[in-house]
DNA sequence: AAATTGAACAACCGCAAGACT
DNA sequence: CAGTCTTGCGGTTGTTCAATT
């Protein structure tokens, strides 16, 4: 015998929304705001409860919701972000402007799910190409003469920050100028002891090896982002104890993107779960 | 034409975390 | 500080509709 569900009240519509229910609430949203759900239905003198109503507005009503169509830009984002987060529907989401975590777990579960058990999955060329991606940037970071970070156990409070800027313009071979942009990690290694509770830095690589996965080394597919075309890891360097990490990201961007970058980095930060702090 | 099946997605449920009292 | 409330999340179920038999 479990709670009580929280429609179960006499009077409480259940089921499908009308368009006459789905007009009082979004009225009463645009004149009233979100939140305060549970006293929200009486208020706006609806026949539900709060939760539906929430519900409602989240994966349907609100106007910057995007329908249908998802494109194969957001598919292969979606796999992606899968791979590296699991069934975190909501930071799923949180990276596809106007699609909602219920949206993106339906879409899941009907299409790519069951794509992927039909590719094996999707453990073969996509594998391969990270794979091959992760040997190439390995290559890059020795040939920039950095220190390769070893997979080492941290404890499991991993930290990351964005470092100041590191004001350090070069030049390719179109001459355009680059950014950098740095990102320091800190693993708290063997403070308690505990081995079994630490994130793997192998984890970590990968997963940045996972956000770069296209050929052209777009990030995250986003259009308004600048491509990101390299990655180093390097030890930080003036830290004594080896458990600080850097990830230097280059971006083919001028300053003006630098708000960009940093976004991606702190919802990099989130997706893995690390703290941030300034 | 009717019945069946399956895809798509809307909606519900229980739980957990954080906010509030 | 404990109890209660609110909100958000992810798993699951229910409903609709089109395709197939």
């Amino acid at each position: 015998m479990g709670r009580k569900p929280c429609c179960s009240r006499d009077g409480l519509r259940r089921g499908a929304w009308t368009q006459e229910e789905d007009k009082i609430l979004s009225a009463y949203i645009k004149a009233h705001g979100e939140g305060r759900w549970r006293s929200l239905p009486s208020r706006a003198g609806l026949k539900r409860c709060g939760k539906s109503c929430r519900l409602r507005w989240l994966n349907y009503l609100r106007p910057d919701i995007k329908r249908g169509n998802i494109s194969q830009e957001e598919d292969d984002l979606i796999i992606r972000l899968h791979k590296l987060l699991g069934n975190k529907w909501s930071l799923i989401a949180g990276r596809l402007p106007g699609r909602t975590d219920n949206e993106i777990k339906n879409y899941w579960n009907t299409h790519l799910s069951k794509t992927l058990i039909k590719h094996g999955n999707g453990h073969d060329e996509h594998q391969n190409k990270i794979e091959t991606k992760k040997e190439k940037t390995l290559a890059i970071v020795d040939t920039n003469n950095v220190v390769r970070t070893k997979a080492r156990r941290c404890t499991s409070n991993v930290f990351i920050t964005t470092t100041p800027q590191q004001q350090q313009p070069h030049f390719d071979d179109h001459n355009e100028e680059h950014m950098n942009t740095g990102v320091l990690l800190h693993g708290n290694e063997a403070a308690n002891g505990d081995e079994n509770t630490g994130h793997e830095i192998e984890s970590w690589w990968d997963a940045l090896m996972d956000f770069n996965m296209n050929d052209d080394w777009t990030w995250m597919n986003e259009a308004s982002s600048p491509p990101i075309h390299n990655i180093n890891v390097a030890e930080a360097e003036g830290d004594d104890d080896d458990d600080h990490h850097q990830v230097m990201i280059e971006s083919e961007a001028d300053e003006t993107r630098k708000p960009d970058l940093d976004l991606d980095l702190n919802a990099l930060a989130a997706f893995l779960d690390w703290e941030t702090y300034a």
